[in-house]
This record gives C-alpha cells, structure tokens and sequence, in this order.
DNA sequence: CAAAGCGGAATGGTAGGTTC
DNA sequence: GAACCTACCATTCCGCTTTG
C-alpha cells in the first residue's frame, strides 16, 4: 500500500496536521525541528499527496482541460505542447480529449473534463457554425463558468467566451494575393470540412482575394479534403480531372498541401513550373519538405500560450478576444504560371 | 497575556456495506 | 428497497498547551 499522511505523521512522530502544514507548503509556521523530521519521514515513505483527496477537500485539481479534434494532426501538436509548456510552470496537469470532430463526442469530452474537476478548459478543437450544436456547447461551457471555472476558446465559436482568435480570413486572402500578382487565373482550392469555422473563413479571404481580381472560383473548383495529408492527396487527384488547366492548388493546410504536391508529381507535374501549391498554418516541416512550402504562419506557440494564460488570469466583465494576425510566408511550391497560361489569358 | 506551535476533528463526493 | 453508515485521504478551522 502507497504511504499516506498518517503515515508519515506516525513516523515523523506529529500530528495529521502538522504534517500536511509541512507537505502541502501552508504558510502556517512549523517549527524547524519538526518540519525536518516530516520531510525525512516523507521521503523515507516515498509519499506521495493523493490528487483526488485534495481535490475533494476542495483545494483544487491542478488540472486544465484541453479539447482538440485530432492529437495527431500538428496543428493540435504545436498548440497543446505550447499550453502544456506554460501550464507545467504553474504545476498543472493538462488532460486532453481529442474528438475527431465528432460533435457528440466533443460534448461528452468537456462533460468529463467537468467531471474530473479541471480548473480551466481550452476548446482548441475549431468551432462549427451549426446554431443547434453551438447552442448545446454553450450549455455545456456554462456548467464551467457558473462555477467559477475559466473557459477559453480558439478559433471563431459561436459560443460566448474567452477568444485567441486567428485571422484566418486576412491570412488566406494575402495568400489568395500573393497567387494573383503571380499570374494565376485558374486555382483550384483544397477546402477542409465545410462545418468548421476555421474552413469558412479562410474560404472566404480567399475567394475575396480573387473576387477583388475579377478572378471568378466557381464551387467545381473547390474539393473538400479532411486536413490530412492522404486527404489532400486524393482532393488534388479529384481536382486536377474535373478542371483542366489548373496552375495552382491552395490547400486549408500544409499537410493537404503536402498530399497535393504527392498527387501532382505522380502526374507527372513538377511543383512549381507546372503548378504552384501553398499550405496554411507553416507547421514545423514546411520549411523542409520539397520544395520548401508556400504557406501562412500561424503563430501556434504564441496562441497556445496566450490561451492558457488567459485561462489563468480571472474572467473579467468583458469578453475579451485576443486578435492574432497571420503572415504568408513565401517559398519555392509557388511560381508565376507556365508561360502558355499566361498567354492564354493575356 | 499574547504569540507560537501543535493536535483533534470536521469536511468533501462516492462506493460499498449495514440496518430496518 | 430505501435510508443510513463508513471508509477513503489531505486540508484547515478551531482549540489547546507551552514559552517568553
């Protein structure tokens, strides 16, 4: 059987109580003898405080929620290593639920990080715009803050609440731009699933991008990929047969980039002089993969951080929302088009 | 007599056991 | 089958003794 603290009382020769004022860094005073003798017993006994009788004389879990949709995807990588950077410097446990994007499931995680008392929960996972589902989420986030608990979000919600929020429609039109001042006409899109915010808004710079160019995107032109890379493969593979003559392929993110690139090459294409590829987010190996991807930055680290620092400072009268810029960052999967096109459209 | 230092016991949520 | 107890374990309020 693990020590407890009557154990290590009973060694140290004190009481319960002197010993947990010891243990648990009370400011109540205790004489030096006596704490000596306590830590000597303790670490003889190898004790260990048990988490859940603490948290149930109510001081607390130490624990903070994190909801992501997919722990494998990089992009949830980046950012719960960075929550869980700042979180180990308070001395929190961070408990991650990831959901695969099914909403259900997002619902019954928070109900259970709820249920294991966390302190504070991020929703990273990107929100939805479904009114009814928002609607049960918003229940859901009350359960916390009517209890004095902090709820932070990441990415545009359609729930009340603490906000990091990317710019992800700015960052896909600068890239949208950016293709267009290249000499780009005809650009296919590789959406990610149509429900997530984070799809909508960078669908949408993009297409005021070329909107503002006169460049028309008609709904053939966009495939709908699920952020992986296998995704992006096999979007690219749809695309490149239904719309001929395509010079550019604008992937929702870099892994569905990385998947196009893979399709276009087994095509026979070569990435840029037949077609130019970009990404979003310039995860850790954009800069790497062949060739060295177009894309935006999303400052991961930063958003990470800054979410669970809002998590830790108290909720204030107002909502506050952290706005976070995006900047493409340009490299050699991006090209002016092959010469032909560009005659072909003058 | 006040302050310092320590101990007793209540407390919290839940599962499992006991009693009527 | 409902109602009540008890154990789990660390923390902390309150109270007690000792010391200066």
């Amino acid at each position: 059987m693990a020590a407890t603290i009557v154990d290590v009382a009973k060694l140290a020769g004190v009481s319960v109580a002197t010993a947990s004022r010891v243990l648990s860094g009370s400011r109540y005073k205790v004489s030096d003898g006596v704490r000596e003798r306590v830590l000597k017993a303790a670490s003889e006994l190898q004790y260990v405080p048990n988490a859940h009788a603490r948290a149930l004389v109510g001081s607390g879990t130490r624990t903070v929620g994190v909801l992501v949709h997919d722990v494998t995807n990089p992009y949830f990588t980046q950012l719960v290593g960075a929550i869980q950077r700042v979180a180990a410097e308070m001395g929190l446990l961070v408990l991650i639920g990831s959901s695969d994007r099914n909403p259900d499931r997002d619902l019954s995680f928070i109900h259970m990080l709820y249920a294991h008392r966390v302190e504070a929960l991020i929703i990273a996972a990107s929100g939805v715009d479904d009114l009814e589902f928002a609607q049960r989420m918003t229940r859901s986030v009350e359960m916390f803050t009517q209890n004095g608990r902090r709820v932070v979000f990441i990415n545009r919600h359609h729930v009340p609440g603490d906000c990091v929020l990317p710019d992800n429609f700015n960052g896909a039109r600068t890239l949208g731009q950016l293709l267009v001042r290249l000499g780009h006409r005809r650009i296919g899109i590789i959406s990610g699933p149509e429900r997530l915010t984070a799809t909508r808004d960078r669908l949408e710079g993009f297409r005021r991008a070329l909107a503002d160019a006169g460049i028309p995107l008609t709904p053939e032109q966009i495939e709908v990929g699920d952020f992986s890379r296998d995704g992006g493969f096999r979007a690219a593979q749809r695309l490149m047969e239904r719309v001929p003559g395509l010079t550019a392929v604008a992937a929702m993110n870099d892994l569905m980039a990385i998947g196009a690139i893979a399709a276009l090459r087994e095509r026979g294409l070569v990435v840029p002089r037949d077609v130019s590829v970009t990404g979003f987010g310039d995860h850790f190996f954009a800069r790497d993969v062949m060739p060295p991807l177009t894309t935006v930055h999303v400052p991961l680290e930063e958003m990470g951080a800054r979410a669970m620092k809002l998590a830790l400072t108290p909720a204030g009268p107002e909502i506050r929302v952290e706005h976070i810029p995006l900047e493409v960052v340009e490299r050699e999967s991006t090209a002016p088009p092959p010469a032909r096109e560009r005659e072909a459209v003058g």
